[in-house]
Parts: structure tokens; sequence; C-alpha cells
DNA sequence: CTGAAAGCGCTTACAG
DNA sequence: CTGAAAGCGCTTACAG
């Protein structure tokens, strides 16, 4: 039991040929270039020895780490911890990795973040933290860096993305809402400084607007931050500006949960006194009081395509910048109802 | 804007000194070896072209990366999320990296991603993988890798951990119904092959025995896994073969939801009819009917705390072997509360 | 204080 | 089919 690893030059040495001889045979790819026989000897060898590649050395020479580096704003987040699994898992079917780094939304941490990820070789970077406006994904372009983003989109279209269908997402839940037969409708939005904020915003006015109710039925309250407290504060404002509202549909399932807050406040009830719909379908959704209605968002779905994607993007580096966006399913349970009659 | 990164010696003929010289300024601890104007204008040009020290490079001279491979049996379990954090933010400080790795529970599967982690020669390993027995841990302590688990021990006691004081958060959960009166009392355990699920059941049984009340108005039964689904089984289980009891302790918060499940089945009410105590306190816990008491644990503690010692294994080879335990603390919430006379 | 050189462990044309 | 050699981009004794 030797304490250093064994090296290329180990394995040759005890099987008596070039350690050139030994890289081919290591390697699946060119094993064919060496005889059988003597590949076997050097394969026994190499296992007896315990030999393992020094990946440091061989990305230096190839230039391919085989690392793709994972950008999160907050992995304690729900929404990304599958986003996460489909990532991995689609990277590792071809062979990658992917390094995990957790950041805030301060763009020089980012940045400090980012320079680490690219020092260390990444092929290419995966950005759950975009902004529409970002100019931290405005760096790795111009450094043409192999990006794509997730769950998020840059508006500057550089970059590939792969987000949700956010329009079809508000369609389905507004169109539920009025198949009950509302036709007071509000919208908590998410920050409008992100996509999918900005998307489900505008989705929910084209689906109101499509439907023909009248605009002044309809408001629509930015939630501060998607926290529990930012949604409370949020429909409160909300319900003091229409109060005529008998349902809402968020931006995110944590926004609903602190609508529920606002509404114990007031003593209300959901869905008698008012309808919610989320939008993500975290986990446990189905087991808040009362069970969340929601748009239910393919988030593995949405890393396993990231990770195609990028991959691709690496592969060939005219690939075109593509914006692939998943459709999401409404999922209904008893936080939607008819409204009452006042 | 050239394509290919700069290299030291790019830096170098820009500057007009040698290559080991631009060495020592861009590394701090040497930059004192150079003299303060030629430092000056090695880093005015350094940051002119980009310059980025290739890590891949350093870390074949160095034999050291920076790198600690974590591996997670799971992120989309709740638990992992914070201690993923902790670890990050831990190793972040020390100028460390974690690149994570998600892997199910086939050892196989487990030995291949680890060998990748060695390959790409992370300076240590961090498993939240580890069972009481764990092959995998004693493959890493033969071969000497710098090894700490998390949230799980192996029970060889040759690897440091990191865990939650379990017989801490039982006696807590045991005293808590105790003092609401309960005397027939059950426990849903976790795996037993999981140290959890072990040291809660030890946890539990010592805490039952020190009150003094009757072995035999006490039930354990196993959960099969940590699901909504086994849950609900081992409650039905449970009742079936000690339908006297009023409060039961799981060792999951998956599990205790499974539970409210099979109440609701049997048409019987939490508290009223059956307390449940938890564990873990999971996000949403105070949001699901009724809000969930459980047992606090303190994951993102667990998660620095696993970052610092396995840099400090790194540093000091002869470190010894450390076993910490995190207290956990009760979270009294509306699912438990005095028995029913009946 | 600075330079010249060796070497980390690989891959891959180039010979033979 | 196999070997010899160059080179990837660094770090670090060793000279001067």
């Amino acid at each position: 039991m030797t304490n250093k690893a064994a090296t290329l030059s180990d394995v040759a040495r005890a099987t008596g040929v070039h350690l050139s001889t030994v890289s081919r045979v290591m390697n699946p790819d060119t094993r064919g270039m060496v005889s059988a026989e003597v590949a076997k000897r050097i394969l026994a060898e190499a296992r007896r020895l315990g030999y393992r590649a020094n990946r440091a050395a061989s990305t230096l020479v190839t230039r391919k780490s085989n690392i793709i580096g994972v950008v999160l704003p907050d992995i304690t987040n729900p929404v990304f911890p599958p986003i996460l699994t489909g990532i991995e898992e689609g990277l590792r079917k071809h062979g990658y990795q992917a390094i995990v780094a957790n950041v805030g939304a301060d763009e020089e941490e980012q940045r400090v973040v980012i320079n680490l990820l690219l020092g260390q070789q990444v092929d290419g970077l995966i950005l759950a933290t975009a902004r529409r406006h970002d100019p931290v994904v405005k760096m790795c372009v111009e450094q043409r860096v192999p990006l794509v983003t997730v769950n998020r989109r840059d508006e500057t279209g550089t970059a590939s993305c792969v987000i949700s269908d956010d329009g079809h997402g508000m369609r389905l839940a507004v169109q539920h809402l009025l198949a009950l037969g509302h036709r007071h409708i509000g919208h908590i939005a998410g920050l409008d400084s992100l996509s999918t904020g900005h998307f489900r915003r505008l989705g929910f006015l084209a689906a109101v607007e499509a439907s023909g109710i009248d605009p002044r039925q309809v408001a629509v309250c930015e939630s501060s931050g998607h926290t529990r407290e930012c949604g409370k504060a949020a429909l409160l404002e909300l319900l003091r500006r229409a109060p005529l509202t008998t349902a809402v549909v968020t931006g995110n399932d944590l926004v609903a949960i602190g609508c529920y807050d606002a509404l114990a406040e007031l003593g209300l009830r959901c869905p008698e006194d008012l309808s919610i719909v989320g939008h993500n379908d975290v986990p446990f959704m189905d087991m808040v009081r009362p069970p969340l209605t929601t748009v239910r968002i393919r988030h593995h779905g949405m890393g396993v395509e990231a990770a195609r994607l990028i991959l691709q993007t690496i592969e060939r580096r005219d690939a075109p910048v593509l914006d692939i966006r998943l459709k999401p399913e409404l999922v209904v349970r008893e936080s939607s109802a008819a409204p009452q009659l006042r």
C-alpha cells in the first residue's frame, strides 16, 4: 500500500512498456491502437497498482476538464435541487461532472466565483443566477465562455437558456379561475428584474386580456421578494387596492403561502373568500392547508435540458443560441374554488 | 480580445521579466519576494491581459487542488441543501471549493463517483452517504483519503464525523410527551443501517427507560423508507400492534407527514387522537395541518463544522478522528397535545 | 531581488 | 503496434 498514487510511468515500469502505450490503453478511445495481449497485461497491472488518471494533468494537455460550473443563487430554495439533479444526471451520462457554487445576488461576489470556476478550467457554465439584464452573463459572453442560463433568461439573447413557458403557465392558471366563475382576479408578481417575474406578469396580463374581462377588474401587485413575509404584505396591499378581488395568482408558491398568512390575519378563508393559485409546485404544497392549486414546473427536466444544451454548445462553438421553454401544467388542489356570492 | 487565455509567460513577455517573477507576484504569499515597483507593473499587465491562473497546472505541481468532493445521497431531500450551504460557506472562507456529486445508495455507483472525484485531485471528501457499516468509507480510509462524514456516522470510527446529538433530540421529544401526560408512546424508527435511524431508536428507548414507564406501553416500528408512504404504512402497523398508543415520535418529518395520511385514512385526528412529533424540522413543517412539533436539527451548522473538520484533517495528517455532535432543539407546534381520556 | 531550469503527470504528433 | 520526445502552464529549489 504505497502512500502516493500510481502514475502512468509506474504502470509502464511494472509492465515493461513505454508510458505512452499505457496512456493509450487507459483511454478507451485509443485502446484499439495497442495489441490485445499487451493491453490486457497493462490493464491488469493498472488495476493491481490502483492506477487512477490524474485529471489535472490531462486537463492541462487536452484543455478539457469535463467539468461544468453550475452557479445557483440559493440551493435551499426548493426549486433548485431538482434542477441540479437534472443537470448532474444529464452531465454524468456524458462523462461530465458539475462543480456547484452557491452565490448571493451580489454582482462582485458572482464575478469572483465565476473567475474561480474559470480558473478551475471548467468547460462551460450553467447559470441559474441570471437577471434580465445581467452584467455577469455579458462578461461570460465577451470572454466566449460556453454558457447556458437555466430557469432564468438574460434578455440580450446572447446566451442559450432553458426556462419554463411562463406565458402558458399563467394562461392555465387564469383560465382555470375564469372557468370557476371568477371575474375579479389579481396577480402578485415576482421581481421584474428576473425573467420569471417578468414573463409571468406579462403572461397574466395577456391571459386576462384575451378573456375579454374589464381591465379595471384586474389588479397586479409586486412582491418585493420571494418569501412568505413579502407575499403576505403584497396580498394585504392588493386587497386594499382591489377589495372586490376573489382570486389571486402568485408568481411563486412561497408567496402563495404568505397569502395564506395574510388571509389568516384578516380572518378570511381560502378558497371560500379568496382562491389562490401558486407557481412552481415545490414539495409539500399538497400538505399545506388548504392544499395549494399551483402551476407545476418541470424543474428536473429543465436541468436535464440545460446539461444537454451546454454540452452541445461546447461541442460546436458555432452552435446556435437556443431558447428552450418547457411546458408547465396546472395542478388543481383545494385552494381554488368558485367565488362565493356576496 | 484574444481567444485563448493569457498565461504566465504572456504576462512575463509583456512586462519584460521572467515568468517565475510573475508567478511570485500572482501568489500573495510570495509577492513580498519581488520589489514593489516590479510587482506593480506585473499586476497592471496581468489585469490588462485578463490573466487568470490555470488551476490544473498549479494543482499538478503543488498536489493541492483546493477542492473538496462532497457526496450526497439526494439533494432533493430538504435536509441536504442547508448542509451543503454550510459546507460551501465554511470552505469558501478558506479558499476552497466544493465539487458536489449526488449519488444513489448503490455501492458500485458510489465507488465510481468517488474515483472520479479522486481523479479530479480533490484534497478531501465529505460524505453524507455513509451507512453504519460502509465499505466505501473503508476504502477511503485505506487509501488515506482525508475524509469526514456528515449527518451520518460510520461505526468503525475511523473517520471523523459531524452529526446531530440524536440521543438528546429523542430525550427532548419523549420528555415533552411525558410532560403532556402520555404514557403509551410509540416510535417509528428510520432505517437501522443509517446512524440517524439507529441512534434515534436507541435514544428513544433510553429516554423511555429513564422515565420509568412500563416497557410494555412502548411500541417501536421501523419505517422501511424515509417517505410518506412508508410512514403511513408504519403507523398503521404500529397502531394495529399497540392500539393504546396516544403519541408517536418519528425519526423523520416526511414519515411524520405519512402518519398524518394514516390518521386521515383511519378517521382519526391529530393531536386529539394521536400526538405526533417529527424529526429534522425541514421547511414548511409549520405550514402543514396541524403544524408539526418536531426536533430541529442544525443542518447548516453541521455543514459548517464538516468544512472546518475536513480542512483541519487535510492540514494535519495526524489530526485526531473527531466525533462532533451538535445539539438539536425541540420546536413545539400543534401536532402534540395532552392525550384525550378514552 | 530576479532568472534559469527542472519537473508535476499526462497526451499526441512523429518515427520506426 | 510501440517508443521517444515535446509540451501543456504552473511552482520552486537553486544560483547569482
